[in-house]
DNA sequence: GGCCGCATGTAATCTGTTACATGATTCT
DNA sequence: AGAATCATGTAACAGATTACATGCGGCC
């Protein structure tokens, strides 16, 4: 099935338009927007680009041009729409995955639209909420006889909260540039 | 020179008493003290321990049992033993290397007792005091032209005060062992 | 009899990084 | 003249994950 992974990030760049393999790394290379965030090799992106062909989510054209090398368009197939859309909307399930994974989706929902953009923070809100009950839940007994234990649930619960702190700082400026 | 990358948090083991691969796959597949933020499969451990062999920070006799299959014991060499020192007192200089890095440091940190951890402590304090005066510096232009990029500064940001906020409470637990 | 624990790994696979190759064009 | 830009990759290596191999002893 789908392993859901990073790469189908890189179908987000073609929802609006097809692009080429170059394009897309200039867009990652700026310090702005998504590549605030994610970095990728040239070397690399061709070959999750390459990957995601074998594996029918894009399908290829070769545009040539006169004075320049010809260049491998890419366009989104229905698969691929699909497994986007999916990757997206779904909230990250581990802590690790929010730095990257998570800013990520945001970076795509909030060009989709504010409304998207909101669903995806209520979903991993609703995520945060549950990891850190079950932080707190096996935090307290270990106070006084695993201190070490104690204090990485601290640690967890911390920036879980500070997740927290942040979808809403997120959903405020949705909502201030709504208006 | 040294990369000075995680597997020298295994070196942390033999601190104490020469082990065997197997007794430390034990320690870390309990999940308590180090088990709770860092796994390892087996494989991979036995790959580390003949790394860091071949490297001289660690050196090996057999110990043949009775009834049992004999054990390859793992002994700290000088090398290994001011490499360690080194790996273990220097804070982690990225945002994402503080879940398992930084954690794991402070676990070997606070077995060599409340000195030595209080020093990682407030080395680790002084970088998370720089980075936030980073981002704060860049996010205040921001806010208007560039919405998303904001909200990747404001992250990190909270990301940043809420590991500042845990550093004080380890200080403050371990003030409070000490008495 | 079959499975778990002890204790060591190897092999295959996947992912990512580093370095290099090509060949025309435009900038300095 | 030399460097950077455009646009594609390949090759070699490093790292981690998954699965599998071995062989004995004790437990149910």
């Amino acid at each position: 099935m789908l392993p859901l992974s990073t790469e189908f990030a890189l179908l987000g760049f073609l929802r609006r338009q097809s692009m080429h393999g170059y394009e897309i790394h200039q867009q990652l290379s700026d310090t702005t927007g998504l590549g605030l965030v994610w970095r990728l090799k040239q070397s690399q992106l061709y070959a999750l680009l390459a990957k995601l062909e074998r594996e029918g989510y894009v399908t290829t054209t070769v545009e040539y041009q006169d004075t320049r090398p010809p260049r491998k368009m890419f366009e989104l197939t229905e698969a691929g729409r699909q497994a986007f859309l999916e990757w997206m909307e779904r909230p990250v399930p581990q802590g690790r995955k929010l730095r990257l994974d998570f800013l990520a989706k945001f970076y795509f929902a909030q060009l989709e639209g504010p409304e998207v953009a909101l669903r995806l923070i209520e979903g991993q809100r609703v995520v945060c909420r549950d990891w850190l009950r079950q932080q707190t839940e096996e935090t307290d007994l270990l106070r006084q006889s695993r201190p070490y234990d104690w204090l990485v649930h601290k640690f967890r619960m911390g920036q879980i909260e500070a997740m927290l702190a942040w979808l809403d700082t997120c959903q405020e400026a949705l909502a201030m540039a709504a208006t």
